[in-house]
DNA sequence: CCTTCGTTCCGCCATG
DNA sequence: CACATGGCGGAACGAA
């Protein structure tokens, strides 16, 4: 059974805490066994979380078994990270573990210098200083997570829940995260639609020579392009521009195009109020028909209904989880 | 829902 | 000859 571990620091804010041992604790295989064994763990006896008080059953010597190292925020991101914390999570890093970190979690997460190199998100809120302490970490303020293989973080507390379901369909398939995802009264859309919510696709595909041309194309995405226009921007015909892109990216130019703008849709749907046509229309859809019909079809729901159900799960999370 | 029209994209092949 | 490019045409697809 894949174990997870969560380290569970003072100051550990509780809903950080619970998002993966609700989420890993529920999931289940096809044959209803679980499909983890979650623990969380301390330095000391006991964990100040703040209005409670928190005993775990086990130290930290248990990250050394981990599969999965979970670091859930704390209240006060910019507290020195115990250097009994730090060792242990290089550690397990060491060893092959995948670690990730839940909102302001980052921090402790690069004080192991572990992310420098390494793009991460965190709290929208604390991002800046994230970037400020840690100038070897790309941090990236407008994503919902980051998955770089083993290392993995999520913005602010209701992203943890996007990270958790993200990595169970890692493991066990989109299947099961599905049906965890339905058991925690996780709006579906969230992990029936693909990696949509995915910031950025894990390691480049090395020898990218078209990544200044996708760099363009997102920075350009609002803007009515063709294929034509492309291929000049590539400076190569647009039947080479076709080929390279199928080798490089696996995708086709404008499919891959109208994700990036359906991604934006979306970050655009849950920060603001703007109306749907408007929120089409900037993101680069010429008519707002198509944009609808787009968004369901890769996304799996109507925008307005994924504003609906987005607003619903970010007001519970800063109810719960007021952060810094 | 259907229909029309333009675009995309890929197999095939010539060319560098 | 291996390899990459790009023009051509048509099937498939998207926009309206």
């Amino acid at each position: 059974v894949h174990e997870i571990v969560v380290l569970a620091l003072d100051g550990v804010v509780a809903f950080d805490l619970s998002t993966p041992v609700e989420v890993f604790g529920r999931a289940r295989l096809f044959d209803g066994r679980p499909a983890y064994r979650v623990r969380v763990c301390s330095l000391g006896e006991e964990v100040d979380a703040g209005p409670f008080r928190l005993r775990t059953a086990w130290g930290v010597e248990a990250i050394q078994s981990a599969d999965t190292v979970i670091v859930p925020g704390v209240s006060d991101p910019r507290a020195d990270v115990p250097a009994a914390a730090v060792a242990a999570l290089q550690d397990a890093a060491g060893g092959g573990a995948r670690i990730a970190s839940i909102c302001v979690g980052a921090f402790v997460l690069a004080a192991t210098g572990l992310l420098d190199g390494h793009r991460a998100t965190t709290h929208w809120a604390a991002a800046a200083e994230l970037a400020r302490r840690y100038p070897a970490v790309d941090v990236d303020p407008d994503v919902l997570f980051v998955d770089e293989g083993d290392l993995l973080s999520s913005a602010g507390a209701a992203a943890g829940l996007d990270l958790c379901l993200h990595l169970v369909r890692r493991d066990h398939g989109a299947a099961v995260a599905a049906e965890t995802a339905r058991v925690s009264v996780m709006p579906l859309e969230r992990d029936g639609g693909q990696s949509q919510f995915i910031a950025h696709e894990p390691p480049a595909p090395a020898g990218g020579s078209l990544e200044p041309v996708l760099q363009w194309l997102i920075e350009n995405a609002a803007a009515p392009l063709t294929l034509t226009d492309i291929a000049a921007q590539a400076s190569m015909s647009t039947r080479s521009l076709n080929r390279q892109f199928r080798e490089q990216v696996g995708d086709t130019p404008l499919h891959w195009l109208n994700r990036q703008r359906l991604r934006r849709a979306q970050w655009l749907l849950e920060a603001t109020d703007r109306p749907v046509e408007e929120v089409g229309a900037q993101v680069g859809f010429i008519s707002p028909t198509t944009f609808r019909e787009r968004f369901r079809t890769l996304v799996g729901v109507s925008p307005q209904t994924y504003r609906r159900a987005f607003r619903s799960r970010t007001d519970t999370a800063a109810m719960l989880a007021p952060i810094t």
